[in-house]
DNA sequence: CGTACGATCTGCT
DNA sequence: GCAGATCGTACGA
């Protein structure tokens, strides 16, 4: 079952990074398809939060998409090599965005792994924000697209995590942003736990 | 135009 | 734990 865009559209961008946890991102390009439970989310608050592509209101080609509706896929190219894929949030012009950081693999499991072109254990096979794109296959052309379409969308939850089980930290790889370095916006289930749930079900 | 810098990954130690 | 890879993008001249 598809998220409706309400889900999206919701004005708190933590709470959706938080309850995007558990929920199964999902694509299909020419036919094949490839998931994976999502396990770890940050959360970037838009023009107030310093370590935003969109801080103080900065508006350029490269973020654009961040102030499209919310439901819009954002993915931008990270250290000239990694395609990072975002969620975008709230309403038109509010450039919210969830990087989606970490997914344990559900469908595809093989057209993943050749993607990839690695031999890593399934839990350390997208455990990374580049790494998930690569086994995903989405690339920078993704960038703007809706996920109420067929091409990138999220699930339901396939399983429930237990909330004792989501650790809130604060957000990698933004040590040069003052004040927002410090702030508790990443949320984080391990894929060894999402592994354990899996195959008890 | 030229330059500096990342919301990272990998392999080696 | 750390250095190196690698290049699109932003921004100043």
């Amino acid at each position: 079952m598809k998220i409706a865009q309400e889900f999206y559209k919701r004005k708190n961008v933590l709470t959706i990074a938080k309850e995007l946890i558990g929920k199964k991102l999902c694509t299909k390009f020419n036919g094949q398809l490839t998931s994976g439970i999502i396990s770890e989310t940050e959360a970037y608050d838009g023009i107030i939060d310093r370590a935003s592509h969109a801080f103080n209101g900065k508006r350029t080609q490269r973020n654009e998409t961040m102030y499209a509706i919310g439901g819009t896929s954002y993915v931008y190219i990270c250290y000239g090599m990694h395609h990072l894929f975002n969620v975008v949030t709230n309403e038109k012009e509010i450039p919210h965005a969830v990087l989606i950081r970490a997914i344990y693999p559900v469908d595809g499991v093989n057209v993943m792994y050749e993607r990839r072109k690695s031999n890593q254990p399934i839990t350390k096979l997208t455990s990374g924000p580049g790494t998930l794109s690569v086994a995903l296959g989405i690339n920078k052309i993704h960038d703007g697209i809706k996920l109420s379409g067929n091409h990138i969308w999220i699930e339901e939850n396939a399983i429930e995590i237990p909330t004792s089980e989501i650790k809130i930290t604060k957000r990698i790889g933004v040590e040069s942003s003052k004040e927002a370095a410090d702030y508790l916006y990443r949320f984080v289930v391990s894929n060894n736990i999402v592994h354990a749930l899996m195959n008890k079900s």
